[in-house]
DNA sequence: CGACCATATAGAGAGATGTCAATGTGTATG
DNA sequence: CATACACATTGACATCTCTCTATATGGTCG
């Protein structure tokens, strides 16, 4: 566990919206490409590009041109670092082994 | 996966913010009460009242009174269903099953 | 080149969020 | 009861967030 809070606070904000929630997990069958997300919401295209923007600045979702299109897909290396944090707090609750905010004074 | 992009939205804002995830993770190594985790931030109480509301608000902390103190700690089953969360958009990238988003009409 | 399509950016506005100082509430204790 | 302590609530404020309309950018195709 290298990383710092921040990093993942800015991970779960980005996640914290329903909407980008779900976009998440649609990514999570495969690379889609934003005319197919538009297409399950009811928001306009500027307010999906927003969250496409989030998302992929946080560093969750990987974006590619293609053509015309902008293709998208979930960047397993977050996804990753999402699960193992939760699962360590997992385990320090089991294991009463030291919390994770100790000798993190670094960040 | 029977619950709502709703509630587990909920539950990751709760935790999009850097001081509510340290408590998060302090609280995995058991219950403290809310003198403890003050000291470990340079917040006001007040302020820290406002974080521990909205974790107990959103499920993810019990509270319970001790006297004069407030005693926290963290809702396993949240704990878990949030692990759920993550542990089945990975299971959808590797299986190309169904996503999690359809069926859920009913949220 | 010109028209068109997919996406991004800019600007504005309503509402949510995080913080504080001040004050209220509830519990123990002399 | 009076005091003190731990915590909650209120009200105010600055900032951030999400959404839209309008417009710009960039690639494709006739």
């Amino acid at each position: 566990m290298k990383e710092c809070y921040r990093v993942y606070a800015m991970y779960l904000k980005a996640l914290s919206d329903e909407t980008r929630l779900k976009i998440f997990d649609m990514l999570s069958n495969g690379e889609l490409c934003a005319c197919d997300i538009l297409e399950e919401f009811n928001i306009t295209q500027p307010t999906l590009s927003y969250h496409m923007k989030i998302l992929s600045e946080s560093g969750l979702v990987d974006s590619r041109r293609d053509g015309v299109w902008m293709k998208y897909s979930i960047n397993r290396k977050s996804l990753e670092a999402l699960k193992q944090l939760f699962d360590n707090i997992g385990l320090n609750m089991d294991n009463t082994s030291s919390h994770l905010y100790k000798g993190m004074d670094f960040c």
